[in-house]
DNA sequence: CCCTAATTTTGCGTGCCGCGCACTTTTTTG
DNA sequence: CAAAAAAGTGCGCGGCACGCAAAATTAGGG
């Protein structure tokens, strides 16, 4: 059996992937330009023109939908991170393997970021989102695991934990800013992280009180 | 108008909180004998003594409820931080006040953990309750960015999301493992966060591609 | 080319949920 | 104590997740 290019995957698996991905792609898509809220699942489906419940076998909400492609995005990162020289230290591996990444792709895109901004405000799409980035740690964390050797395997888990983090904070920065760009602020935040924390030291404490204080407890947001 | 000790708040205010507090532990004490699949709204509400609809003026959803414990858990996390002596240096103030917080209830309740462990394996559950150390995580930055001056707040946020994660990963080990205790873990995460990223260099590359390796496609999970 | 088994899609039914709205009950205030 | 403010409640609607079983599609030989 030669190695057939084409069909490398059962026809099957093909248009499995291919449907998953119309439906998160169409999900995404209405969401940004109706608001999450209005769309029905059915919409999402009929756009793919496939039934209602053809969705649900692919994803649980519309949230996740949605989301499932913060997670395709990162697919590439364990083979980038493997793929780092063999003596190159840890950190600068993962530091260079995530940054690759998000480089592949160029700036996301600033015509949607006032889209992006109130999508994101949608309390139950952050939860999957937060859930989305959580599975890409798990992932992130055993390709550090396995690079590395039988190391302690919390600390593989913090720092993809970490990492994290850092593209989060970018991320939730740059589509809550107006100008600011992504790339290089996530460089700089990983650089930080791998000074550790004492950079924040210096500074004039503020004992005002009259600052803004979110009250926590009522709503969540 | 003397100081009115017991009603230092509106007795309305009082009644809320602690119907709010009725409806959050109900559903976790729920959640945790039956699995929160088999806990309807209505259950929740009929345990504490008040009408379904009354439920969702607190919550938006069961997992909302259970998960407002872990934002109330770090109510105090501002007072500590802000308590903390003037001239210590940033993260040991802020080390020390997580530590603090949570060693104010003592080790998590051991007996509880395996039905914790299958509670936490609910995705909805899950996408509430990293929402709800999201909203941690924004206190934190905020307090953080109060008791030093006006540093950057980016790096604040950064420092905060790193806290976080530690707590969460942390926390995760608690419940996944059977033994291992909580807060001295927590304190060496937070320990190795604070020196940085270099301390995982050591260690055997693994180049074995027979290492568990997680789909990350298909089920997030 | 066709037949059979495996897999996917689909339709339908069910139970539950979130929430808007209007109404009742309770708490506050003057 | 009466009027106002705020919280609780009942009802109803649109929607969603999912189990189940039938129909459609694909795979792999004869």
């Amino acid at each position: 059996m030669p190695p057939d290019e084409p069909p490398k995957l059962t026809l099957r698996e093909r248009k499995k992937r291919e449907a998953r991905r119309a439906l998160a792609q169409a999900a995404l898509r209405l969401a940004l330009d109706r608001g999450l809220e209005n769309v029905r699942v059915e919409d999402i489906a009929t756009e793919v023109g496939v039934s209602p419940r053809t969705f649900n076998n692919y994803f649980s909400s519309k949230e996740q939908a949605v989301c499932s492609i913060v997670v395709d995005r990162h697919e590439g990162m364990r083979e980038a991170l493997l793929a780092r020289p063999e003596g190159e230290p840890l950190w600068e591996a993962v530091k260079q393997a995530v940054i690759e990444q998000y480089s592949r792709e160029g700036e996301p895109d600033r015509a949607y970021v006032a889209r992006i901004r109130e999508l994101m405000g949608q309390l139950m799409l952050r939860g999957e989102f937060l859930n989305a980035h959580a599975a890409v740690e798990r992932v992130l964390a055993e390709t550090i695991a396995k690079r590395v050797g039988g190391v302690d395997h919390l600390l593989c888990r913090l720092m993809a934990a970490t990492v994290e983090s850092a593209v989060r904070v970018a991320f939730v920065n740059w589509f809550m800013t107006e100008g600011e760009p992504f790339l290089p602020i996530l460089e700089r935040l990983l650089d930080e992280l791998a000074t550790g924390m004492p950079t924040l030291t210096g500074g004039e404490p503020n004992r005002n009180p009259n600052t803004t204080t979110t009250p926590l407890g009522e709503a969540l947001c």
